[in-house]
DNA sequence: AGGGTGACGGGCC
DNA sequence: GGGCCCGCCACCC
C-alpha cells in the first residue's frame, strides 16, 4: 500500500528530476514521470508543479506536454512566464510551440546547439 | 462517499 | 496538425 510518506518521496523523485534537465532543454510531463520511477504518472508531475511556490528554485518551465505545446492554459501569466524563461534560454517557441526533436532532452542529449 | 476536474498521454481517425 | 476517447489519480468540493 503507497503511504503518504511514499507520495511524499514520489513527488521529490520528481522535483528533482526537473531539476536535471539542462538548461537550453525541455522534456516531457511523461519523461519526468519515467526518470522519477512513476511511468504512467505524468498528470502526478503536472501536479506537483502547480504549488511550488516557497521551494527551492525549479525550473518547471522546462516542462512541456508530449505535443510538444506548453501545457497551461494559453492567455495565463504563467503561460507568459513559460515562454518568457524558455526564449531566455534559448528554446524556439512558436504559438505555444516547441520542437521536440531538437529540444527534448533525453540521456546523451548533447549540448544545447543554438544555431 | 461520490463525482468533477485537470500544468497528461497514447491510440485512433 | 487536430479532435475524441479513455485510462490515469491526487485534489477538491
Amino acid at each position: 500500500m503507497p503511504t503518504s510518506d511514499d507520495s511524499a518521496r514520489l513527488k521529490q523523485r520528481i522535483r528533482d528530476a526537473v531539476r536535471r534537465i539542462p538548461r537550453g532543454f525541455v522534456a516531457t510531463y511523461g519523461d519526468i514521470a519515467v526518470v522519477a520511477g512513476a511511468p504512467g504518472r505524468a498528470r502526478l508531475v503536472g501536479r506537483s508543479l502547480e504549488r511550488i511556490e516557497n521551494e527551492a528554485p525549479l525550473p518547471w518551465h522546462r516542462v512541456i506536454a508530449a505535443s510538444g505545446r506548453i501545457a497551461l492554459p494559453e492567455g495565463s501569466p504563467a503561460y507568459a512566464e513559460q515562454c518568457a524563461q524558455l526564449a531566455n534560454e534559448g528554446v524556439i517557441v512558436n504559438r505555444g510551440r516547441i520542437d521536440l526533436a531538437r529540444y527534448r532532452w533525453r540521456r546523451g542529449s548533447p549540448a544545447p546547439v543554438i544555431d
